[in-house]
DNA sequence: TAGATTGTTAATCGATTAACAATC
DNA sequence: TAGATTGTTAATCGATTAACAATC
């Protein structure tokens, strides 16, 4: 019998990490790597919280679902909690992925070079139209999809990026999860039902502009 | 003294609307145009929440901060919603939009058809690089990033999408402000700092990635 | 030592869910 | 009428913040 050891900080079943200190996370990493090319070799949870709106607390709390980070009196020094930070999320790994659809969307996101910033790799782009079928866009060979499962596991891709139209997304997601894909980042703007156990992030550019003008409309109460 | 009504459902100063519900907003109303193209008329607040995985209190609740939209024993009369939560989002009126750089993203979004979805328009592009300037993509004229003021008047343009690298994304944003804009989607993987007033909706492209990847990496909780 | 700052517990705040009278 | 489903209040749950002893 597995005995749950109580001085386990991690997220195990026990401790579910709730998604949004999560997102914190990630932010908190792009910061402090960007503090640290500024040349501060240590950061306080008050400073790392007031340049993300947050407060000093909420820093601290976060960072206290994965161990302990920080030296009282000092703060956090900066290469240490990105290293930590980074193990936490997994971006210490190399993760090939694979974009599926070339058309304006998918091959901009081929020539992205913010991917890699985390030891994200595009090794392989999909597409149903045969015509760019062996075709090479920024050095990534696109293959028809149909060969997917082949080359996922040849690459041992484990995450797939949907940028195909909305009505082709749901039927490319079931044959993402059936190669054998874990994560899914969804551009297509519906709504996907996938098997639990596969991670899906949603990105709806037009929901994005949406939220603005949300905001933009209402914002008497901001004045 | 403005007297504030109790009757007003609206997200004033007395009631704030959190975050998350507008963004579930956004949610229902492009779940309910899949539904109605599928040719219901009507949806319960229970099948609209069981498509998204959401409860149907929390589906009531969220539209309860803005009216009274259902019909006891019906539900929801699909078009109906559909029409007042484009007025609460603000998507019933018409929204210009300016897309700053044109490198591969900008290009990207200056062809992506899914922002007109709902209402949004891109009228112009502005890039730093002056062999760009007067180049036409996908119909839109590229413009220099100089005549942002004007062209941003002229246009009546309030919503900008930063598309520019991370090193130039906080110049621009500043930029952005002093033309007039109120609102602004940023794909550049820094934080921005505005003044209050100024919405700000991040998209970080890697960011998206490491949440897969976190929940990868511990989806021993899942299993 | 005095000052700064952490990790953590308790208190507060806000958001989600359950329950149900009212309505069609 | 019986069945379905809303809008809303109260109860629950979870997340954020405040406070402070422990530490450097």
């Amino acid at each position: 019998m597995t005995q749950s050891n109580s001085n386990e900080p991690r997220g195990g079943p026990e401790n579910p990490v709730p998604q949004a200190v999560v997102s914190r996370l990630s932010l908190y990493s792009r910061e402090l790597q960007q503090i640290q090319q500024e040349g501060k070799e240590t950061i306080s949870s008050t400073q790392l919280g007031s340049l993300l709106g947050f407060t000093d607390a909420q820093v601290r709390k976060d960072l206290a679902y994965f161990g302990q980070f920080g030296y009282p009196g000092i703060g956090y020094r900066c290469a240490e909690l990105i290293e930590a930070i980074q193990q936490i999320l997994g971006t210490d790994q190399d993760w090939p992925i694979a974009i599926i659809g070339v058309g304006n969307l998918g091959r901009a996101l081929l020539g992205y070079r913010g991917f890699s910033r985390q030891g994200f790799r595009v090794v392989a782009a999909f597409d149903a139209d045969k015509s760019q079928t062996g075709v090479q866009i920024d050095g990534i060979t696109v293959y028809h999809i149909d060969d997917l499962t082949d080359v996922t596991r040849r690459e041992g891709i484990r995450l797939g990026v949907i940028a195909v139209p909305g009505s082709a997304a749901q039927e490319v997601a079931v044959r993402l999860v059936e190669a054998g894909m874990v994560g899914v980042l969804n551009f297509a703007p519906v709504t996907l039902n996938l098997p639990d156990g596969v991670r899906i992030v949603g990105v709806d550019l037009a929901i994005e502009l949406e939220q603005l003008s949300f905001a933009v409309v209402n914002r008497a109460s901001n004045a």
